[in-house]
DNA sequence: CGTTACACCTGTATAGGTGTAACGGTGCTATACT
């Protein structure tokens, strides 16, 4: 057993830090025990650290399986800037000749990254089969159960994988997990196995939740361009629309003197990057986003989160709003609720899920695929590679509907709640919940946000120095009236 | 599925009612082409 003082000194000598933060020396411990674990870490707690430290440790090599590209080449930055040499992230970004090079000397690097879509590859599980690792790591580990069954189901072999690599000892790292989303990920990858779990509370305490009801569009609309204008930038505006996203950009840009873009799936890769470094160094006030916006993105002074429709369930919504705040001072996030938003998340549901005509049919004739097969054709046939029957898929997809659909009709009853949401929310997420909640920690159904005096916290916010987290309660509390 | 934007109609209104079509997210990798 190693020390708490040896611990520190290793923080010290690799990250120059002199303390661990809440949950880090916890994982730690347990990875260097060899246990595997499953760490619930709101946010901001440092995740990357208790992995990396641990493969500077052992001095042997730590494999990461990550959603993103561009999160993949942000964490190889910053082990590069801090001094790391041997980091690769083994994408499709890669030329073919540095990649092939790569997995064929894969025993040369001390932290590879890749998505769970290049461990398909024979020569990449091959060459990773040769190595003696420190650790795997699953980063973003809620994807397994919220995009393996429908969007990319090479999430799910990830189980399989860690089968075939004899068992490593795993980290599976999320900000946000429901008690279901943790079973599916210890279902998925550890199957009966042991696994400790770290959990800390999803409630980010500086974030005032708050939820507006609008008759219409232009009532929304209306009400977006009275909050941007009002509250303290920089900011988030999230829609479930691509084209919604342009327009309001647009449409703040031309009613408002602030700096606004916006960012999509059907943006530019260039684009994309743009933004957000524009975002990032505060040349940017507003971004209206899709989900496509926010994993990695490590901002720390976001003073608000809108959303523009209903998120699909309270698991996107808290990581979406979790954006807020980083930095401990007093955020706010604001759901603009119509009630026809709800169909555009049923409609949602609808495409990705493929009905049991088009499963049976898809299931059936395997082999005319190839090439013009569309999304849920390439799904199905994933499913149908792993010899499912097709009363099994029809199954699993329609489990799959009545989920998503009970997850919606939760964050509609959190839209509706006439109690505290943070207490809604902590209940969602299976925490106790011993806190005493006053009003000055959200606003409640029915109330209406005083916009009036909203202005005043921004006013009264820049006439204070050294704003702390009392003097904003002091404000919030004024402008409710406690 | 339900809203919304827009064309069309009436019959002469910088108007109001009706009908219809459009629309709606998240990413990896491979491969063949320009």
């Amino acid at each position: 057993m190693i020390s708490d003082k040896k611990l520190e000194t290793a923080l010290k000598q690799y990250f120059g830090f002199s303390k661990f933060r809440s949950g880090q020396k916890e994982v730690i411990r347990n990875l260097l025990s060899r246990e595997s674990t499953l760490a619930i870490l709101p946010t901001g707690t440092g995740k990357s650290l208790c992995y990396q430290l641990v493969g500077k440790i052992y001095k042997k090599p730590v494999v990461i399986v990550s959603p993103l590209i561009s999160l993949m080449q942000d964490q190889v930055e910053q082990l590069r800037f801090a001094g790391e040499k041997k980091v690769i992230a083994l994408t499709s970004v890669l030329s073919f000749k540095r990649k092939e090079y790569a997995v064929s000397h894969l025993s040369q690097f001390d932290f590879i990254y890749l998505a769970p879509e290049m461990l398909n590859k024979k020569e990449v599980v091959e060459n990773l089969f040769q190595l003696d690792l420190a650790l795997f790591v699953v980063d973003e580990a809620h994807c397994i159960s919220k995009w393996g069954p429908d969007f990319r189901p090479d999430y799910l072999g990830l189980g399989e994988l860690r089968r075939e690599l004899n068992f490593p000892t795993t980290l599976a790292l999320t900000a946000t997990a429901t008690k279901r989303v943790e079973e599916d990920i210890i279902g998925n990858l550890f199957g009966t196995q042991k696994v400790k779990v770290i959990r800390h509370s999803v409630d980010r305490p500086n974030i005032f939740l708050a939820v507006e009801k609008v008759a219409n569009q232009k009532e929304k609309n209306k009400k977006v361009i009275k909050l941007v204008e009002r509250l303290k930038a920089p900011g988030l505006i999230y829609f479930s629309s691509k084209k919604k996203a342009d327009e309001i950009a647009q449409m703040i840009r031309q009613k408002t003197k602030l700096n606004v873009s916006s960012y999509h799936a059907g943006r530019s890769a260039i684009d994309r990057y743009t933004v957000q470094q524009q975002f990032m160094l505060g040349k940017l006030d507003v971004i209206c986003a899709t989900s496509a916006f926010g994993m990695g993105v490590n901002k720390k002074n976001i003073r608000y989160v809108i959303h523009y429709h209903l998120p699909a369930d309270l698991e996107s919504y808290l990581q979406e709003i979790g954006r807020a705040g980083r930095d401990g001072q007093q955020s706010i996030a604001i759901l603009l609720y119509q009630e026809s938003d709800v169909g555009l998340q049923r409609r949602l549901i609808d495409m990705t899920l493929p009905e049991d005509e088009m499963i049976q049919y898809y299931m059936d004739n395997a082999q005319k695929l190839t090439g013009h097969a569309g999304e849920q054709g390439e799904l199905l046939d994933y499913y149908r590679k792993q010899g499912l029957s097709s009363e099994r898929v029809k199954e699993i997809f329609s489990r799959r509907r009545s989920d998503k659909i009970k997850n919606l009709n939760e964050i509609l009853a959190y839209t509706n709640t006439h109690h505290c949401r943070r207490a809604y929310i902590k209940k969602y997420f299976g925490e106790k919940d011993n806190q005493i909640h006053d009003r000055s920690c959200c606003q409640l159904s029915g109330e209406e946000l005083p916009l009036k005096e909203l202005k005043m916290i921004k006013t009264e916010k820049e006439n204070i120095k050294n704003f702390d987290d009392n003097s904003y309660q002091r404000v919030i509390r004024k402008l409710f009236n406690l």
